[in-house]
DNA sequence: TTTATATTTCGCAAACATACGAAATGTTTT
DNA sequence: AAAACATTTCGTATGTTTGCGAAATATAAA
């Protein structure tokens, strides 16, 4: 009868930080964002990434809509960062969700050769 | 004159895994498997979860496509469980992932509130 | 063999995501 | 003021995700 259940905030979390992150584009920029130490021009990414500019936008948008970068307007460029503050929170949120298993369980049979990953 | 650039397996996969991540139904059930060292009838799952049946069957089926359940075939009954070898796997690209920043940098200024978060 | 139970697949509808080019915004340079 | 530039927003097309209930599948119990 316990229908109806509440996620908790770090299931939620959970779930918002992976949506964004579930476009290789998205995880993309970030992992630069993230290895070099400065910013970004959008200019600079539309290079290098295998999409047009307004579709860029929207996902730089979607990044920062979730907290994951920020963006300082130095017209007429907008320099793109890694928001530090949220990275940190994504990395605690996620280590701990891995980590959550009590222990090693006895394996379920049926494991498939998944060639698709 | 580097567009078209191709995305890394790690890319791609965390893009992958993160798109499995991306529902809370799915987190829900992921973190309850990792946690109970055993498995789940996804009628026990059904009762605590706000979605249907044939939804919750479509949420495992993504889920086992993503390999990171299985499941095991007890008629009338069919248990799920962790796939503990891609969750190991998973937890390795997120901390890599997580963890690949350089140094710290300077803070780039309009950090806004994130309420909806 | 019929009935009950557990789960999945099917068919559909509504909402969301991804992509593009064109037009809009705002700043700098000429 | 006009032209050039970087970026975003708008409108639109197309595909994917999420949800449901009904029907299908398959086993167990009566």
């Amino acid at each position: 009868m316990a229908k109806k259940l509440e996620f908790t905030p770090e299931v939620q979390q959970i779930a918002r930080f992976s949506k964004a992150l579930s476009h290789p584009v998205r995880v993309y920029i970030l992992q630069k964002l993230s290895k070099m130490n400065s910013c970004c021009y959008s200019g600079d990414l539309v290079e290098e990434l295998p999409v047009g500019r307004s579709t860029l936008s929207q996902h730089l948008k979607e990044l920062k809509y979730a907290g994951l970068i920020q963006g300082e307007i130095n017209p007429p460029y907008i320099k793109y960062c890694i928001n530090r503050e949220n990275w940190e929170r994504a990395k605690k949120l996620y280590i701990d969700f891995l980590n959550e298993n009590h222990s090693v369980n006895i394996p379920c049979g049926e494991t498939e050769p998944l060639t698709h990953l």
